[in-house]
DNA sequence: CGCTCTTTCTTACAGTGTAAGAGTGCCGTC
DNA sequence: GACGGCACTCTTACACTGTAAGAAAGAGCG
């Protein structure tokens, strides 16, 4: 009856894209139908022409984020643009590596958006593309189908258990700073904590340590 | 007004095993205030006499499922009674094995409940005790105490990372059995789908062979 | 008996996801 | 020009959530 309602000139990229900054912004718990709709200027049920619901919305979430992960060339390539190792089967392990260290920057780039993707099983073609030729590459240097996707399985759910951790006790904007419990009779913990454990620093060295161990690790493993 | 309101003999304790029951029967997600308070035959507002408020009941939960992590003597002890790995300070790879092992069974025990512990922070004390004993046997080792936490840590966020995965793929009961995508295009994938990738089987290998290779990893890294 | 404390219930409010349908404006075709 | 259909947006409504405020009912004690 009243107002006009003019068009807004969405679509699900736009929608998705809102919907991740208001995340990042103000945390998931916080992105709602409604929220979301002032946000594109729109009323909530406008949305639901971009996207059939929520859990949708989510799973757009996620797909984002995944789909930006780019990873680099291994480090250790003096030369990008006729890198030796992108071709060598041998290198592998560089190549995981690698593939790790850019999903941990991508994802601790949107951390609110994190459980998501630990929760919500990817089945985009971006998420499949990624992993067929990560893994393909481990398949080329000889290693069986499925040893290979159980490898690079194992070093995305490490990379998404480490930065879930690292996130939630990275408390990021919003709340109270969380108490730090008492660590009278643990010793041990005492100790770490006064040498830095829990410290951005410290999650770099935990993640870098972990990924070493497990990825030569998993390179002595056999066939 | 009207019908009497008897006492129901609750107590924390008791809210939290039935919150628990609840989230494993239909799903956190349909774990709320009112539907736990008509399973205790009492309603939902009688529940903030026993626990803050909602986060603080998912806090519970999570304290009683990583209170319930019993690890066994590690695989290869043969006389359990007189166990002689349990003080050699030498074992503690083993040692830590058997902590991973113990904790996976018991999140799986409480699919819907592992995105909880993934999620908050745990500074109950049992938690910290649990660290700590696992870190002071690195520590008899010779490892220094940033060190040790930092290699409990890793192993701690692998198994989360993993029984997310876990769980998370392997839907339970509820909801439908979640289309699987399509592989064509994505040989590699296709190939070890076709040799059980994501089956209970794999699962359990994909583990062991991460949990192995992580674990032998961290124990060749220099002090 | 009455006093006080604990436990329980009632009512209420703001916020959620979303089903159903009404309204508005753009576009192509007579 | 008028008209029909389509794409988009809004309105209204419902069942549900967490929880604040306070009233009532019982237990234990003087």
């Amino acid at each position: 009856m009243a107002a006009t309602a003019r068009r807004a000139g969405l679509n699900r990229t736009k929608v998705l894209r809102a919907a991740l900054e208001l995340a990042d912004r103000e945390g998931v718990e916080r992105l709602s139908m409604r929220r979301l709709g002032t946000e594109l200027g729109v009323e909530a049920m406008t949305l639901y022409h971009y996207v059939p619901n929520k859990g949708a919305l989510l799973d757009g979430l996620v797909e984002l984020v995944v789909a930006a992960v780019r990873p680099g060339p291994p480090a250790g390539a003096d030369d990008p643009v006729d890198d030796p190792t992108a071709d060598d089967p041998a290198h592998w392990p560089a190549r995981l590596r690698a593939f790790a260290v850019a999903f941990r920057t991508e994802l601790l780039r949107h951390p609110g958006v994190i459980p998501l993707v630990a929760t919500r099983p990817v089945g985009s073609p971006d998420a499949l593309r990624a992993v067929e030729e990560t893994a393909a590459a481990l398949g080329r240097a000889g290693l069986p189908p499925l040893l290979a996707l159980r490898i690079v399985n194992a070093v995305a759910t490490f990379v998404i258990g480490h930065c879930l951790a690292e996130a939630a006790t990275t408390p990021g904007h919003p709340e109270e700073p969380a108490p730090a419990p008492d660590l009278t009779g643990f010793p041990t913990l005492a100790a770490a904590v006064a040498d830095g454990l829990g410290t951005p620093a410290d999650h770099q060295a935990r993640f870098d340590l972990a990924l070493d161990a497990l990825i030569t690790g998993l390179a002595a493993t056999p066939r």
